[in-house]
DNA sequence: TCAGACATGTAAGTCGTTACATGATTCA
DNA sequence: TGAATCATGTAACGACTTACATGTCTGA
């Protein structure tokens, strides 16, 4: 993939769980090519914009698999809600109650979005088939049909688990304002 | 509170959602104290240690109030195991499994220990009282009886957001697992 | 007496974001 | 023709972590 691709298939489709923007990418993976673990070549399809794409070298994918088999490290994740609702106890509950409330609202819009892609995705898992929006950012990765069709499940996986975290937001959110009513 | 007790606080109370090290806190409590947010002064009982402590000041809490009503962003959280996830799509599902049951031992040891400290909590919400360890931590921020069951409760239900999300995790866990199965 | 907790801080380095700079191509 | 998208990159800044430096007090 070129360094364009990678943003757009973090963007597009790892939004919920990664982000990586040009500052990161770019360096990145010249630092790979430096230690040959990615190749770099110039594709420039006729009347196409210079473009650069990378491939994983044979060491590149040693090292890959390496990466995926390390402990899997999970950093604090900070939640700058719970903070402000930790900090808030001294003050009115109505401040409180504003907190959950703004968070539930965005967690509720969060949640709806997410379904709809799941559910574009469930339909094609149904139908065999890879729906057009995902080939465009899926396309590199390989093309056997029985290959598509896992990437589409995985993907769909990984959808469930934002959505699943969302419902689990809201369940609290619920909880915290019955308990704040009194 | 001093910059030790606020380490304390975090690394002990806040640590599912938080976290803070001595370089940012030391360096942006004379932050404060330079814009006349906070005041700062020594308070070395006899025979204790030389201590700062920092109060927030009439400013301050204009300011903290200010950045309570704030939008709350929320940034994107990584989390480096559904990457990993995604990215073993081409692998052999074996891959995926054990990554997955990789987390679901994590999640599961993380939400045993946080059901014991919820379970400490709620038996002193439901006798009025405060146990000690969090007087340690809490003492600070207030001390009127009505108020202390309330930072108790704050406490309680900042935990309840860790709790529910993990088992939203686990339930994540389960249906990978499921869908994998075949 | 010695390990561990108390207590405050600094320096170096890494990681990540934002903004900027550049220029080609497509399509309305 | 002009806006949007494609495409690649750099520079500056800010956030965050890690390691270090220093010294006191407590309790086994």
């Amino acid at each position: 993939m070129s360094g364009y691709d990678i943003k757009k298939l973090v963007d597009v489709g790892l939004s919920h769980f990664w982000n990586e923007n040009y500052g990161q990418i770019y360096p990145t993976l010249e630092l790979l090519v430096d230690d040959r673990l990615a190749s770099k070549r110039e594709k420039t399809s006729v009347g196409k914009r210079k473009r650069f794409v990378y491939s994983i070298t044979r060491k590149g994918e040693r090292a890959f698999k390496g990466w995926l088999r390390e402990p899997t490290v999970m950093p604090i994740v900070r939640n700058e809600l719970q903070l402000k609702f930790f900090l808030s106890c001294n003050l009115p509950t109505s401040e409180s109650v504003r907190l959950v409330q703004e968070y539930q609202a965005d967690q509720r819009a969060m949640l709806e979005q997410y379904q709809e892609s799941a559910a574009v995705l469930r339909r094609s898992i149904e139908s065999g088939s890879r729906p057009e929006e995902l080939d465009d950012i899926l396309q590199v990765t390989s093309s056997a049909s029985a290959e598509r069709s896992e990437q589409c499940k995985v993907f769909y996986l990984t959808l469930r688990h934002g959505i699943l975290s969302m419902k689990a937001r809201l369940a609290w959110c619920d909880e915290v304002l019955r308990s704040l009513e009194e």
